[in-house]
DNA sequence: ATTGACCCTGACGTTACGTAAAGGTGTATA
DNA sequence: TATACACCTTTACGTAACGTCAGGGTCAAT
């Protein structure tokens, strides 16, 4: 199959111009020219293309992808697991992202305080990826495998900003319901919130939320003793107590 | 505290000589300046430089940024949700790239075959807006509603054996899927085995298998933040790994 | 034969800075 | 008090990766 500009660039995402520029530069050039010059690409240039096209994702400067693909020991397979590797380590500097504007909106509301410092330490922390991100050799001559491993490894950690979530959700929600517990009123507003938090915890594991099985979800922390167990380690009775709010919750609910 | 162009730069993580482009566009003057015409920053530009990175950050043009910034009807902490929304989205693209590079990895070494269509498909971001749409709400309710709605009952239904089999059957997926994720190859032996052990546990809530809705949740594990938080706790990369083998498992089903 | 959507090659414009060049400032130390 | 040295200033040209015309040729269908 062969490709016109407009159809390379169309099925591409890119610009026409961008594929004239790639050519002029001599990134891609087009598998041959028809007589009246027009460019015309084949199924190599289309891999180049995509090829290209993860290594510019990256950040990557285009007369290096010209290096790179010229290499004579140039692997594709073990460079797109490379570009894996990156695409995930972009993924875990946008979660510190998120948790800075998060943390900022819990500053501006007033519910926490951040230093100057803190206030950028995801946006610093992106130029040391996208530093490492350079390939790694030059980081890893500078400063050796074993450090840059080892800072690879400090980075996969926080990549559980999702999980802590969760998991602080849950923590939050049994302090609640701990707090709830002594009121002995599982229809009391300590308990309700409990029960909501319950709900939002849920909605991590849960597709759709549905009170059907909110509340028979509930029934079996009372019929499961691994359950009951869990939740009447400060309390005996949390579970119950816990079922009895979930259920009075779902009751409450509208539709 | 005042800060000097340096300071402020380090603390950012931009050069000095952005802050004086940014004085000299008229984006982020200084508060003051000294006799000698030293740029001095106080608070408020502390913040507002956070602002702009944000906003950066998301590829938004300086002069728009200006406008933004300026705009009687700003909202800081309305702006900040939304900066959160851009980043997700921005990582769900993300996983979309990763999964197009695991992909072309699996095209590469012959195990499946790719479309010039599908080379391309996480690229294109307009693309993205719209398969959005149509995975966030009409496959939720194409693959979600209903089935889970009935899955909900089940699970209601569901005896404590019932439920002990199934908690142990996802912990076997979970362990079988760890294990094959070390493989890297998604269509291999192991990770098929955890594609059939997901669709096993799934039919714990799943009134009738079809591999169309297995196909379709397992591409919402990748789309949905949740599911992708869930599954990525060990390994980040494990979702999409997941849907691939599942992908890929439910395409060599006999109908 | 004509239309209209495509193609070509220049060539200058744009964004967000990088990078000197040429010189002034602040302060710690000899 | 002199000197070093790390900072600061403005001016100005350089750059990457295209966008955006202008001016003109091509192709397939009507």
């Amino acid at each position: 199959m062969e490709y016109t500009v407009k159809e390379l660039s169309e099925m591409a995402g890119v610009s026409p111009r961008t594929l004239r520029y790639y050519d002029q530069i001599g990134l891609l050039k087009p598998a041959r020219t028809n007589p009246a010059g027009y460019r015309l690409y084949g199924p190599e240039e289309v891999d180049r293309l995509q090829q290209i096209l993860f290594y510019r994702e990256l950040g990557v400067r285009l007369g290096e992808i010209q290096e790179i693909l010229a290499a004579p020991t140039f692997n594709a397979v073990k460079v797109l697991h490379q570009h894996r590797e990156k695409l995930l380590a972009k993924r875990r500097q946008l979660d510190r992202l998120i948790a800075n504007v998060e943390k900022t909106i819990a500053a501006k509301e007033g519910r926490i305080k951040m230093t100057d410092q803190e206030k950028f330490e995801a946006f610093k922390e992106k130029l040391i990826a996208e530093n490492e991100g350079k390939y790694g050799k030059e980081a890893r001559q500078k400063y050796g495998n074993d450090s840059v491993d080892e800072a690879n490894e400090k980075l996969m950690k926080m990549t559980k900003e999702d999980y802590d979530r969760m998991t602080s959700l849950e923590k939050e929600m049994r302090e609640t319901l701990a707090e709830a517990f002594k009121t002995g009123d599982p229809a009391g507003k300590e308990a309700q919130r409990a029960a909501h938090l319950h709900r939002q915890w849920l909605s991590y594991f849960w597709p759709r939320y549905s009170k059907e099985a909110h509340a028979g979800l509930a029934r079996m922390y009372v019929d499961d003793e691994r359950f009951t167990a869990y939740y009447d380690q400060e309390q005996p009775g949390t579970a119950a107590f816990l079922r009895d709010a979930i259920l009075i919750y779902t009751r409450n609910l509208e539709e």
